[in-house]
RNA sequence: GGAGAGUUGGCAGAGUGGUCGAAUGCGGUAGUCUUGAAAACUAUUGAGGGUCAUACCUCCAGGGGUUCGAAUCCCUUACUCUCCGCCA
């Protein structure tokens, strides 16, 4: 969420900056900036009408006191009068801040500066580029063709089960998956994040300070009787330990790793783009998470990347990384990285993790601060990205690395997985 | 699931109707002392709104109520703990 001062202090700024997203912000940040006149202008009110109630409390108070319960009396009858005003002043000034907050809801993050306008993925930009995309024999196949050839994921047993998107991982298929969860955990924790593991399951005040909730409802599992909604990625759980904190300067920055499965209503996409493990709606990935001081988020950020990028060129898979421009970038975030792989047998790139930095955005939210050197509570930034997707690397490496003996295990892994080909 | 107890500032923990935004301790900050540090001592230290700055207002888990006046009484929701039941 965007900070009210923030706004009316860059006014131009921000419907610029969110312009970039193709974001027509001008007639919402007039309004914010409208009902926050009114709002102060209404507290004030609301605040000498209590002013002058406190007072006469008080006084009462003390004329019982001295005795004289006569003249108590005659000004209790005073009162009824303003409490009726203060009411109704307070009645308006909440409806006033819901207005408010409703509004600011609706307001994305502004892109960082280097954040291209654009509307669509089209409009991305790749920066970067590693790995040589590998000559496949003539009878290459794609990941969910391999997957049965090799017995090593079940999907129609998954429809039994379940339902569509929930695949039944077996023998190698399981035990890979298994290596690649470990080895990204050491990985991370080598690279000085903590490793923890969260709740599955997150309450309603961990989806709005993320920013789940209000906008994506719908795209979320819901357990009505428990009012409890299944984690669609760790940073819900893992940014939401941070919810109403106050760290002290020297505590900064925070960095978290953690494995959980992602639950994922996905209502809506169906067809080939989605085929085998493209889109899930379970899958399993490790999140790395951050919670940094503003003046050296960028540098965390650059950090991060460089980190994602180490795990790739190890795995030897053919990747590249895309600066999201504004269309494309999420809500909150200010700036985004997204990692692709390519796959080979499926002829497109296959997004494995995306790297974010939130600035202030979920901080304001979650009311994310830390005590600076000066003294005073300023908000943090937050950052995350997923180090990695594991579909999706499970596909890549299923068919970039086959060939006609088996799969091979990327070198790196073998020791995760103790075999070294899939047969 | 049943019964009971609790939720107070960064943390711990007093406070049961009127100078309580809240004792005390820890922690933080500044200073004295010290070559420096530690210890000790002294001072200072909750958050948000509002103001040029004051004033002033709000906040003692969330919401509602009683009262001239609520951290304190009542209702309600959430959470925590203890006991019983169930259970990997």
């Amino acid at each position: 969420m965007l900070q009210v001062p923030f706004i009316r202090d860059n006014k131009a700024a921000v419907i610029a900056g969110l312009a970039k997203r193709h974001f027509d912000a001008k007639d919402l940040v007039e309004q914010v900036i409208v009902l926050d006149d009114e709002r102060r202008a209404l507290q004030t009110k609301l605040d000498n009408t209590l002013a002058e109630s406190n007072a006469m409390s008080k006084e009462i108070g003390n004329l019982y006191k001295s005795g004289k319960a006569a003249q108590a009396n005659q000004l209790k009858e005073k009162t009824s009068a303003l409490k009726e005003t203060s009411k109704a002043f307070g009645d308006h000034l909440n409806t006033c801040l819901e207005k408010l907050q409703n509004l600011l809801y609706q307001l994305p993050n502004v892109p960082h500066d280097s954040v291209p306008a654009g509307k669509s993925e089209e409009d991305n930009e790749e920066i970067f580029n590693e790995g040589s995309i590998p000559e496949l024999y003539a009878g290459a196949e794609p990941h969910w063709e391999l997957a049965k050839k090799y017995d090593i994921i079940d999907f129609e047993l998954g429809n039994k089960i379940a339902g569509a998107g929930f695949p039944v991982y077996k023998g190698k298929g399981a035990r890979l998956q298994r290596a690649l969860i470990a080895y990204f955990l050491d990985k991370n924790i080598a690279a000085g994040y903590t490793e923890y593991q969260l709740p599955l399951l997150v309450n309603e005040a961990s989806c709005y300070g993320t920013g789940q909730l209000p906008d994506k409802e719908g795209q979320m599992y819901h357990d009505a009787q428990d009012n409890l909604y299944l984690i669609p990625t760790a940073e819900v759980p893992g940014t939401n330990i941070f919810r109403d904190v106050l760290l002290n300067e020297a505590e900064l920055p925070v960095s978290i790793t953690g494995y959980t499965p992602c639950f994922r209503r996905e209502a809506g996409s169906y067809g080939a783009h989605v085929r085998g493990l493209n889109r899930l709606h379970q899958f399993d990935k490790v999140e790395i998470i951050r919670v940094e001081h503003p003046d050296h988020s960028y540098k965390a950020f650059d950090g991060m990347i460089e980190h994602v990028k180490g795990i790739l060129r190890e795995l030897k898979l053919p990747f590249r990384i895309l600066r999201l421009c504004g269309g494309d970038t999420g809500f909150p975030a200010a700036m985004t990285y997204d990692f692709e792989v390519f796959s080979t047998a499926q002829d497109r790139w296959l997004e494995i993790s995306s790297v974010s930095n939130f600035e202030t955005y979920q901080a304001n939210r979650l009311k994310l601060r830390f005590k600076n050197s000066a003294g005073k509570n300023e908000l943090a930034h937050t950052l995350n990205g997923s180090s990695l997707a594991l579909p999706r690397v499970l596909a890549g490496i299923l068919e970039n690395y086959q060939t006609e003996k088996g799969i091979e295990i990327p070198e790196i892994l073998v020791p995760y997985t103790g075999f070294s080909i899939i047969d």
